[in-house]
RNA sequence: GGAGCGUUGGCAGAGUGGUAAUGCAGCGGAUUGCUAAUCCGUCAUCCUGAAUAGGGAUGCAUAGGUUCGAGUCCUAUACGCUCCGCCA
């Protein structure tokens, strides 16, 4: 959300920003908007100049005598009649004007490169060279089924298209996966806290799910509850209507919960394996810090870093883009995406998406701080990036680590959380 | 699922239907100077205003209702606590 202030100061700025993500009159207007704004303005100082001319009369009437008292309660009365017509109207121009407000997309960054869509990310890094093989490799399904790691086609009949049910092994290597991450980003100060995948729709408008990703979700209408796409959505809403105090930040949370994704709009995309499927675990990173771009800017860069250590640390090939205008969500002031090499695709895939949010959902979850240095209160800023998504990363992780005698080689940095192990595999003793 | 009690500022905590006490913390100011104390103001949202001057409206979980007037009375909902039931 965008503060109705800033976009009266800054018209053109906000109508360049909103187009640079797509968005044009025909979709928001901000001249009818300002309009609007104003007109609110001129019948909220027109009620409130009833209210006070009220208020003294009911006030007086403590102190009337008792033959007064009878008229002045009739013109309270019919005052109170007045009011109650323009509070309604005041509420039915509000409602228009929240209406477009909860619309209204986050405002790009500088940087950003400006585009219409995906094809103008820009690659800003390598890492790695794509894997080579001197033997022909197998993508992840065939992986899979050599080595007993699967039940793609059983657990269909039980649970639909695009579950997954993986086993032995790989079953422990995605939760040694998510250990490892939990204890990096606890060794960068941030608190482990596993949250429910459950919520109330309120958080799902504080984080910008609403109104702009409705068919992404899952709703179960006889509890009136969603299922979450990502911690992002409970740890946003965790200090929702809170006024923290400077020194509480940064606040940085390593949120762990199983994601539940409808997919909608991926029909026919990625329907085999394990790339795309309706529920998978997120170790998600989340950070609160102070209104400030260079700080969150700062803890944006640092996120990056973060979970590039972590395709490091599982040696995976891999490259950073930076998103464009046109391919950032409503909510976002900057984005990068890590990708990882894909063997099987020929191509680097998404498993990351790192996203500087600015101020934008502090201000729909209202969370706030105060100021150590003029003790007034501010909108935090909020930022987020995938920690680990599994099992998405399982395949470019047994992808480019197979072997030849379909083992998969299990890197240094992730050999403790698998019991020491170098490889695993049928034929691994 | 059932019953009872509760929800007041950043925190703690008063509050007979008649202008939301008080303390702590924070911020601003004044004053005195020995590691701080004292006093005053401020402390959320919004409107008006050139204003960081002043004036005003709103805010006691949320949404309604009763009333000239609601933190206070009524209804519904959410959440919390205690107990009963069920349960990994």
């Amino acid at each position: 959300m965008l503060d109705i202030k800033f976009i009266i100061e800054n018209k053109d700025l906000v109508k360049e920003g909103l187009a640079k993500k797509g968005y044009t009159a025909e979709n928001i207007d901000i001249d009818a908007l300002v309009n609007l704004h104003l007109d609110i303005n001129k019948l909220k100082t027109s009620t409130q100049n009833k209210l006070e001319e009220k208020n003294r009369l009911s006030n007086s009437i403590k102190s009337a005598s008792p033959e007064e008292r009878p008229q002045i309660i009739a013109q309270s009365k019919s005052l109170g009649e007045e009011i109650k017509t323009s509070q309604e109207e005041l509420a039915k121009l509000q409602e228009q004007f929240d209406n477009v407000m909860w619309r209204m997309p986050n405002l790009p960054s500088e940087q950003s490169p400006v585009a219409e869509d995906e094809e103008g990310n820009v690659v800003i890094k390598k890492v790695g060279e794509p894997t080579k093989f001197n033997f022909t490799p197998l993508d992840h399904i065939e992986l899979m089924e050599k080595n007993n790691w699967s039940e793609l086609e059983r657990i269909t009949k039980v649970s639909g298209a695009r579950t997954y049910a993986i086993k032995n092994e790989l079953s422990r290597l995605e939760l040694a996966m998510h250990m490892l991450v939990l204890d990096k980003l606890a060794s960068h100060g941030f608190t482990t806290i596993t949250v429910p995948s459950l919520s109330k729709e309120k958080p799902l408008y504080g984080m910008g799910y609403l109104p702009f990703a409705q068919d992404e979700v899952y709703y179960m209408p006889s509890d009136d509850t969603y299922l979450s796409g990502t911690a992002e959505l409970v740890l946003n809403s965790l200090h929702a209507d809170e006024i923290l105090s400077e020194n509480d930040l940064p606040v940085l949370y390593a949120g762990f919960s199983p994601c539940f994704r409808r997919e909608a709009g991926a029909a026919g995309k990625d329907t085999r394996g394990l790339v795309r499927v309706h529920q998978f675990l997120k170790t998600e990173q989340f950070v609160i810090c102070k209104n400030d771009i260079n700080e969150s800017e700062y803890w944006h860069k640092k996120l990056l870093q973060i979970s590039e250590e972590v395709l490091q640390d599982l040696e995976l090939p891999y490259q950073v883009l930076e998103i464009c205008t046109g391919d950032m969500g409503a909510p976002k002031y900057r984005q990068y995406d890590l990708e990882a090499w894909t063997p099987s695709q020929n191509c680097y895939r998404e498993t990351h998406s790192c996203s500087n949010i600015t101020e934008w959902q502090a201000r729909r979850t209202n969370l706030r701080y105060r100021d150590n240095k003029d003790g007034k209160v501010r909108f935090a800023h909020t930022l987020n990036n995938t920690g680990i998504a599994t099992p998405r990363i399982l395949v470019p992780f047994i992808e480019n680590h197979q072997q030849e005698d379909f083992s998969v080689r299990i890197p240094e940095k992730l050999q403790p959380y698998m019991g020491g192990k170098k490889f695993i595999g049928k034929n691994v003793k």
